[in-house]
This record gives structure tokens, sequence and C-alpha cells, in this order.
DNA sequence: GTCTATACATGGATAGAC
DNA sequence: GTCTATCCATGTATAGAC
């Protein structure tokens, strides 16, 4: 029986976090609706949090290529505008998860906000070893677009982004609950991010206004 | 045996968790440390959720009476410098809690961030029941420096904003590891905080920049 | 009201079958 | 090289002792 078993807890695996969330699937759940032995998902995955990177790697593997691709075309702008492009270049290969599966910008960004906050570092470790160049890549754009910016103060502000980015997406239930309750708005994935892009664009791009003393 | 089981519990867990961490610390450590059978956590605080909730509690109610007495003294100034300084008002109380036991603020911003992602949002709920009055303070506050910016708005930055910090909090080891390898730099949770507050006034400020097009 | 003994399902690991 | 039976420590729950 079974000649994928591997595709098929990926699959299995997927769907359930998918429909319950990761901390709410059992890997006896996913093992049963995949029709394999408990223990095959340690044997080929090494661990749940292994499981849930390689979950994770099937969307990287569509979304990181079309990040590439876009800034290779991209010539960015000095300062605020330009971080705002760059950013902006993030966003349509994030959005075409969609096209992966039903929802699955969504399910892609709450498995990233879920894992990068409980795999304690495991998943960063992940990211820039499959796809550090093209990390890098854009950690070069943003220099040019700021070039007074010093590196260390770069990496922290970009720490902070990261952080509000993996925050609002493992929260987003939440939020869109809130939202609803508390504003009247029916909101989604994409008008989190929308909302979140500027955020992120002025707190990167620092010193625009001077305080005075 | 024992008078005060819970109270042991608490500093048993606490100690623990500020030697090792929330996920690494197991409730027969804790139990084991203080003296008390298994299940006493599981009857005095429901679950090792509400564990750390307890443990969290005694920062907040040392924390929360500074930020609203702070507040209650505050005239912020309209814009980025307003907000500016209804951070910074954050960020003494912040500090002053490594008062209450060794590293203390260390330890609190690390449990906030692991409780915060780990909890589905109940840590949310219990704050703004228990320290509701003091948050709405702070949210006065920041509307009064930004008129211009509407409820619904506010409600989205102030999220990512709470994203970054809690985010950086969770991470902050990551950060001095990757800090101290990539740019030989030692550094503590009050440097982190003092980096992150420019960042997440900007964020918030929003534009004090057109995007010319 | 507190506390204990104990049972249970979970995530994880491994030795050995095939 | 795959897979299974089985073991371990964990968080949680409960029945009943005191």
């Amino acid at each position: 029986m079974s000649k994928h078993t591997k595709a098929r807890i990926i699959e299995a695996a997927e769907n359930l976090f998918a429909e319950q969330g990761y901390g709410q699937t059992s890997m006896r759940e996913i093992t049963a609706r995949a029709n394999v032995n408990l223990a095959s998902v340690n044997y080929h995955f090494g661990s749940k949090k292994n499981l849930i990177q390689a979950v994770l790697k099937r969307y990287f593997d569509v979304m990181m290529p079309q990040i590439d691709e876009a800034l290779e075309v991209l010539v960015p702008s000095v300062g605020r505008r330009g971080v705002d492009q760059v950013l902006q270049s993030l966003m349509a290969p994030l959005i075409n998860l969609n096209a992966v599966r039903p929802n699955g910008t969504e399910m892609f960004v709450q498995l990233l906000g879920k894992g990068y906050t409980e795999s304690q570092g495991h998943l960063r470790t992940f990211i820039m070893s499959s796809y550090g160049a093209t990390v890098h890549k854009l950690l070069a754009m943003l220099r040019t677009a700021l070039p007074a910016v010093p590196a260390d103060e770069l990496f922290w502000r970009l720490h902070f982004a990261i952080g509000s980015f993996v925050f609002s997406m493992a929260s987003s239930q939440a939020l869109k609950d809130i939202a609803k309750a508390d504003y009247q708005q029916d909101i989604d994935i994409a008008d989190v991010i929308a909302h979140l892009v500027p955020f992120v664009a002025q707190g990167i791009s620092g010193e625009c206004y001077q305080i005075e003393d």
C-alpha cells in the first residue's frame, strides 16, 4: 500500500492545517487521513515541525522565484518611495499563492506565522539556506533605496518589519474578527497586507522627520 | 505540607522559565522544584498556558500602574513627536521591571512574546479585561497625537506595532545572537527596545511623506 | 477546598521487520 | 530504503482521599 507516502502525508497535513490550524492538528489525525503509519511522519520528516516546513516549502518554491524575478527588473528610487517599490514587488507573488490552492495565501501566511514563532529560529535558518540568494537580493535593493541607513540599523528595522508581518499573519484571524466586531469591516488577507505595507515602509525608511529639541 | 502551593508553583515556574524558557520547561520540572503534586498546576491554574498568564500578571501589576501614571501627566504634541512621547512613557515602566527580579524586563518580554503567539489570543483578552482602562488611555493619547488618522487605520497600525514588539521580544535571544555574530555587537533588551521605538513611532505616525506620482 | 494517584492521548524516537 | 511495533516524556483530566 502507498506509492507516495511522503506526498500523501504532506497533502493530508496541508488540508488539516488549513482546516483547523497547526497546533490543533495531531499527527495521529494526519497519518490517519493519509492512511499511513504514525511513525511515517517521523521517518520522512523527522518531526512535526519539519513537516510544517515541508508544507511551507511548496509555497516558497512557487513564491520565491517570482520575487526573484520581480526584483531582477527593479531599479528602486531612493528613499521611502524606493522602499515602497521593493515591498510592492513582494505583494503580487504573495497574493499569487491563491493559485496554488484555494485560500493559499492565507494558509501560507498563517503557517508562516505559527512556524516562525514556534520553531525557535529553525524556519529562519531554513529560509536563509534555501532562498538566501533572493533574500540578499532583497536586502541589496533596500540598501540601494536607503543608502544613508547603516547596515546594522537596517538589520534592526528589517527584523522589526518581519515581526509586524509574521505577527499579523499569525493572528490574522483574530484581526479579522476584531475588525468585524469593532469596525464592521469584512476584511481578507489582501486587506491586511495592504495596510501593512505602508506601515512597514514607513518604519524602515526612518528619519524623514527630524525630532526637534 | 505546603501552606502556599499556588505561590510556590509560580515561583518555581518563574525561575525555570527564566532559566530555560517556556517551551523547554515541563510541568513535571515545575512541580518537582515546587515540591507539589503534578496535578496541582492544573487544579490551581487550569493549564500551563494559564500558568504563564499568572506569572505575567505579577509583572503587569507592577508595570501597568506606572504606565497609567506616566500617561496621566502627559500632554503629547501632535504628530510623530507626540507618538514618540507616548511610546517613551512606556519605556521606563518596562525597564523598571528589572527591579522586580534580576533580568526581569527580559524575562517579562520573552514570556509576553511566547504567551501572545502561543495562546491564541487569550493573552489579549486577559490584558484588555484586566488593564483595559490603561490601554484605552494609551489609545486616547495616540489619537490626540494623530488627530488626522482615522480610528480604524490607527487600529491597524497599533496591531502592527504590537507585532513588531512582541515578535522582537519573543525572538530577542536570536536577535542578540545574530547581532553578535554578524555585527560584533553585544546588545541587551534595552538596546532592542531603543531601536524598536523609533521604528514603531515612524510606522504609527504615517504620512509625513507624500508619495509623488 | 486541596491535594494525590492515576489514566489518557499527544509528539517524538528507535529497534528491527520486510 | 520503507515501514511498523513499541517505548518514552509530556500536558491534561478526573476520581477520590483528606
